[in-house]
DNA sequence: CATGAACTGTCAACTAAGTTGACATGGCCT
DNA sequence: AGGCCATGTCAACTTAGTTGACAGTTCATG
């Protein structure tokens, strides 16, 4: 049996502690954002001492990276046609809204940090291109998918961070049927056809 | 002569410390950010003390509220075809990047202030919805100009806040070309033709 | 079973940063 | 001349992230 020198987290003797404030801190970073929660606030939820938790998680931007991932599930996305792609990830996005739109925010907010930047960087690639990379083909296929993933990122902006009141009020129905075919656009372009 | 009361800065005897302030804050504001800039800073840059940063400002938040404005000079879409607003809404965007990256930035990752993400709401209405939703006309024009700014910011996140290095390095030409259309798709529906 | 290393935890204190209050000064208006 | 107020300085307060000293616990090994 190999073992690591101190990279992963052992178990041990588990008293919950580090646990609780991975808990403490991922809901209070996903409802306030990286700089408006505190170090303290974290420890005093987690019923644990402030500096615990620096000793837990070395510095309050590593456990915000350590808590704060973007993710999607996009099982729902692999089965259906093309042609249809844009108007069902629209879709998924908003269905997602629970899971994503903290961990939206705090990135984006937070990414004056280096490190918080990356992870933004990082995770747009990831939940926002590849997706959509992964279904096209052809020499431009990297370029579309990137305008796709800003033009998808666009959409979680206007709502999460600008709150436009008149979006958030049109619906899931009227995002999807409005907003989607400008992303098939994109994935499956006229000249294709 | 009225005197509004204590409402405008009087020029009394300027020393121009206030100017300083001023520069200087928006000087470091837009290259660094709300968060990983200082009073102490600000007021260094000035040859001011910290203490009178908040004299004349009241806090840092109003200091950046002061200093901070996105604008845009639409005149160059004034007298553009509604046909080709599209590609030349992103050819204006682009161009100004000088004047708008650091500011939209700063009120992106500042957002988590409410005043600030007021501030940005605003600007986002003014300088990406209101110069489109002006050239539009029927009952659905607020929802797609809505929309359109959705997608310009949309543009801007990918590029500033994400900094996607293949989108960055695509050039103007490329990203006019192919994401100008995208938005022409919101001015001028299909369907309208 | 003892023991030392590594982990878990507590407490006080340090540093940086935004802000405030006391106080000084100099110009402008009456 | 006198008073008001903007301007400016300085020290200090508060909050927040972080560190260091120290103590207790657990666990693998001799």
């Amino acid at each position: 049996m190999i073992t690591y020198p101190g990279v992963m987290p052992r178990p041990r003797s588990g008293s919950g502690t580090r646990e609780a404030i991975h808990a403490a801190a991922t809901r209070l970073f996903r409802e306030q954002g990286y700089a408006r929660t505190t170090v303290r606030e974290i420890a005093a939820e987690a019923g644990a001492d402030p500096a615990l938790v620096i000793r837990h998680f070395r510095s309050k931007e590593l456990l915000f990276l350590e808590t704060m991932h973007l993710t999607l599930d996009d099982e729902p996305l692999l089965a259906v046609p093309l042609e249809q792609l844009g108007e069902r990830f629209v879709e998924v996005l908003l269905d997602q809204e629970d899971l994503s739109r903290g961990v939206f925010l705090a990135l984006l907010r937070g990414s004056n940090e280096p490190q918080i930047a990356e992870r933004l960087r990082a995770s747009h690639e990831t939940v926002f291109v590849e997706p959509l990379r992964a279904r096209l083909s052809g020499p431009d296929a990297d370029v579309r998918a990137r305008l796709a993933g800003a033009l998808v990122g666009g959409l979680l902006y206007a709502l999460w961070a600008v709150g436009d009141e008149r979006l958030l009020a049109a619906g899931r129905e009227e995002l999807v049927s409005r907003y989607g075919p400008l992303l098939q656009q994109l994935l499956t372009p006229a000249s294709d056809r």
